[in-house]
RNA sequence: GUGGUUGUAGCUCAGCUGGUUAGAGCGCUAGAUUGUGGUUCUAGAGGUCGCCGGUUCGAAACCGGUCUUCCACCCCA
């Protein structure tokens, strides 16, 4: 081996072991999707440029990988451009595909296209890769998968709820309990920054919010203040500043105010539905909370926000969020159409399940049975019982070589196969296959058909 | 994009202030055991010390660069 391969950062392999537990986590959640009267698409891995750019805000710009055009490249670029190294102009002319950054903006790309053969209203999933060129850290990832489900085309607020349901449900299939779904509206937030006068700084204003419990009211007030906003302002929402105040406690101030603010208003009511419908309900897995300063996502949501917050005891980030966006069709050109969705981080929920060891033990697709090889004779008495194994639904296979048995067993040991057979000379004689539990160690010697029947 | 951190055998890691042939445990291979694995015993294989360059009589160790790991920002699943 000369020099050792490697993979890019923030790239992964997966081996059988993890790739059966993913799959796992694939399969849950398509099922739990299907039940909800959810479709699967897919998109491509890459999209036009224009598609993705500018949609996820500067940073996520950044963030987007861009693929590089073919051929000589090189040649078109403007001259001038190039000597002044501007990023920006030169970017356009040297790239003009990218990897997708999410499912969200694909999924209203595929909406706009397909809008005279969608039935609204149009509920999909979609469980791809996506990309960003971030700097890897736990649970971060520069290819990681997510699955999303979405509505367009309603914007009844049932839908909301039923999503919250969507998320209980996988969360309690998979037996992961203990999940906070965080929920905050857009309207809320902009009717805040209204209230203040600030409605400018809307996003300055809102990212500040949302680093509340990670540094601090003094932290926040300082970060709004870098911002430019006014002192007087930040007095105004001070009392939302308070760590110590519960959710509900912070839901009575910001009522408080917001009663000077229509949109304001519209946000509690429309959280309070959800919420209340919820609570009417019931979840399994999940507790539902209202958290005013929960802001994160991207700056088309425009309803109701969510996040998932994985149980307490792990240190994860979110696994998983979402909400509604009235314009998303829009920049595409297709108007009134009202969407909403949520994401679930696979790879983040799957870090989360090992932490917590909640992956069922049976989950694996390993052989079932190992038949030892005793040489080319017996190896073909043995492949008589393999197919009638395999014809039962039963994974057989046969050791490829005439090893050692000690090899032999050894190797079904490591693989963890549950049983062996040994067939040789004497077992042919008679008709028969002698069963190992490789667990027990216990032995049987047993006809053709008692041996699928044992094996079943 | 900013700051820090990590890299020694397949894996987990030792290796004192630079000093002969770089170590351990586990794993691996072979034998003890010619139709019986997981235990035990014995022997053995396996390393450009991430990579490139520099300092030095001498570098795994010091310096610079680069890649990788993890962490805190930014941002986010």
């Amino acid at each position: 081996m000369a020099q050792k391969p490697s993979i890019p950062k923030g790239t992964r392999d997966f081996t059988p072991e993890e790739v059966v537990k993913r799959n796992y986590l694939f399969d849950v959640m398509k099922q739990a999707f299907a039940n909800f009267g959810f479709q699967p698409i897919e998109t491509p891995s890459f999209e036009n440029s224009d598609t993705l750019m500018g949609k996820y805000g500067d940073e996520g710009d950044r963030l987007i990988f861009k693929i590089l055009n073919s051929g000589d490249f090189l040649k078109k670029v403007d001259e001038t451009d190039y000597r002044e190294k501007d990023y920006a102009k030169l970017t356009g002319q040297i790239s003009e595909k990218a990897l997708r950054y999410d499912l969200t903006v694909p999924f209203a790309r595929y909406v706009v296209q397909h809008q005279n053969e969608i039935t609204f209203p149009f509920k999909r999933y979609q469980m791809q890769p996506v990309w960003r060129a971030d700097r890897p850290q736990k649970g971060r990832f520069r290819e990681f998968y997510q699955c999303d489900a979405d509505v367009v085309g309603s914007t009844s607020l049932w839908q909301e709820v039923e999503l919250v349901q969507l998320y209980d449900t996988v969360f309690s299939k998979l037996g992961l309990e203990g999940a906070t779904i965080k929920i905050n509206n857009r309207k809320i937030l902009s009717g805040l920054a209204e209230v203040i006068g600030a409605e400018e700084k809307l996003i300055d204003f809102t990212v500040a919010l949302d680093k509340l419990d990670k540094i601090g009211s003094e932290g926040v007030k300082k970060e709004m203040q870098e911002k430019g906003i006014s002192a007087e302002a930040i007095t105004k929402i001070e009392p939302l500043l308070s760590t110590a105040d519960s959710p509900s406690e912070k839901l009575q101030t910001i009522k408080g105010l917001l009663s000077a603010s229509e949109v304001g208003k519209q946000g509690i009511a429309e959280t309070e539905f959800i919420v209340n419908t919820i609570d009417q309900l019931k979840l399994k897995a999940c507790s539902i909370e209202i958290d005013v300063t929960l802001a994160r996502g991207l700056n088309y949501y425009t309803g109701a926000i969510f996040e998932v917050a994985a149980p307490e005891q792990v240190n994860m980030g979110s696994i998983g969020g979402g909400g509604r966006y009235d314009d998303l069709t829009g920049i595409f050109g297709l108007k009134n159409m009202s969407g909403v969705g949520i994401s679930f981080g696979l790879d983040r929920i799957y870090l989360v399940m090992e932490e917590l060891d909640l992956f069922p033990k049976t989950v694996s697709a390993n052989t079932r049975v190992l038949f030892v090889n005793f040489g080319n004779e017996e190896a073909l008495y043995a492949m008589q019982a393999i197919s009638a194994l395999r014809e039962a639904g039963i994974s057989a296979e046969l050791y490829p070589d005439d090893a050692k048995m000690g090899k032999q067993m050894g190797y079904a040991d490591k693989r963890n196969i549950p049983f062996a057979v040994l067939a040789g000379g004497s077992e042919m004689d008679a008709q028969t296959y002698t069963l190992k539990n490789m667990k027990s160690g216990e032995q049987q010697t047993l006809s053709l058909d008692r041996l699928i029947d044992s094996l079943k």
